[in-house]
DNA sequence: TTATCACCAATTGGATCCAATAAGCAATGT
DNA sequence: ACATTGCTTATTGGATCCAATTGGTGATAA
């Protein structure tokens, strides 16, 4: 056979890929914390059934990417800033961790490749790729750790703040600290040094947490945590969000 | 109002129901590693239909406890020696930063209730409670750490090993050795001594781990990864797992 | 005999249908 | 005017129905 060879078993199932689009929508910020996630409308907008949705949905909730109020449905996770303070500690735990078992075992073509990678993040100049070439740079120098469990966990835990670690690049002008960062650590990792490279990776990741923490402080209005309700309805009918109308105005007969 | 407040709202769908239950049984390891988890068997089971039990599946294999093969459902995931030892190894980092906390902030109304459940734990006879009964003890110690997703991720870790360490402690009579060291950690929190509570925790997981891997080294045959396939089929039955008939001998028509 | 192929039943993935819930609006009574 | 009640509709949770895939059995042919 001179043919490439797929196993068709692996194609993905609709709620696969509506999945993978909602994470992405999620995790990018493209849905704001606290938007509904009305089943019948992403059916249709995925061209599907509402069932690829539901499964689809309850995965986002297992990831902790969508909250779900029964009999009300699911809206877009919404994360104090107390959780995200506790998730960016735990990846500081968790990826110095990696890092000890990455630095030793990363080869001279992940090292290469990581540097690629360093690059493509240092020149990116759309805000809503950082998160991916950030998280492309790290997966890079971790590939090798040999510790898949702690890598899937740590993606998980950045999949529920990159949004928000993101904004604060991108309100705090943080990109020149972050290149300057990954420039570091990867040159920890050329010359092999471990320590340097978990303590760089820590400081990495809680002083993103730090910044992050003193612009919550400081510009402590424009809080993302939803208020209980638009309070009135009707009157500025809010941004496209199409809340539930009770009954459409001038639908009643008889 | 003189009567007890409750919210409906928060009672349990079907969908909730199922996923505990399955849950427990995978956990506790009445569903064995590698068994088929059949909607329809399992509707009926439960009395409902395959919905929920999508739901629950989906759900289950979110969490690591099952996996699925595109039109050929999910089975009881199945984990190698190697990744026990991952997740245990993970296991001692986080519930060490977890005891850090715990020390610290134990109040003497939950050291009394860890006590108690550490004497529970002590006391139990049946195999098939000591997961929980450990569980409960652990658990008891960290609530007021302060740390809830630390925690969240801890018990889904656990969630994946506790089948395997309990069959650790069954087989290796182990269960002596937890006892003395639950009383050590114990008592370790009562005299409010973090660095050695941290100490005896990670020693306490690793030690299982160690005696668990000793035990699947030695004993290498009963591996519990499951065979390819059962190789020869009709010929004994099997455990009444009801496989695939492919035809009903005689069913034919015509 | 042995390799191939058509067919079959079991099972999953997805679509549609129905029931139950949660609010809002209007009508009613005070 | 104001609280209460019933009606209406959007929406979710669950049941049923249909289509697609798979693995196996038996028939067929080399």
């Amino acid at each position: 056979m001179r043919i490439h060879k797929i196993n068709v078993g692996d194609a993905p199932s609709a709620a696969d890929l509506v999945f993978d689009s909602l994470r992405r929508a999620v995790i990018s910020g493209a849905l704001k914390d606290g938007d509904p996630l009305r089943q019948e409308e992403l059916a249709r907008h995925f061209n599907t059934s509402r069932i690829p949705v539901r499964e689809a949905l309850t995965r986002l909730e297992q990831h902790g990417l969508a909250q779900i109020r029964r009999f009300h449905g699911y809206t877009v996770a919404q994360m104090s800033r107390q959780q995200v303070e506790e998730i960016c500690r735990f990846r500081a735990l968790v990826e110095g961790e990696i890092v000890v078992s990455a630095v030793s075992r990363a080869s001279d073509g992940t090292l290469a490749l990581a540097r690629q990678t360093c690059q493509a993040f240092a020149k990116e100049r759309d805000p809503v790729q950082w998160g991916e070439r950030n998280r492309a740079f790290h997966s890079a120098l971790y590939v090798e750790c040999g510790l898949p469990y702690h890598l899937e966990v740590v993606h998980a835990a950045l999949d529920k703040t990159e949004r928000y670690l993101v904004d604060q690049l991108v309100l705090t002008a943080g990109m020149r600290r972050a290149r300057a960062e990954h420039q570091a650590i990867l040159a920890a990792f050329e010359a092999r040094d471990a320590k340097l490279a978990v303590k760089l990776t820590r400081e990495h990741i809680l002083g993103a947490l730090a910044t992050f923490c003193d612009y919550m402080d400081t510009h402590a209005a424009p809080q993302r945590t939803a208020p209980e309700r638009p309070a009135r309805r009707g009157v500025s009918p809010g941004p496209k969000q199409m809340g539930r109308p009770g009954r459409t105005p001038g639908s009643r007969r008889a």
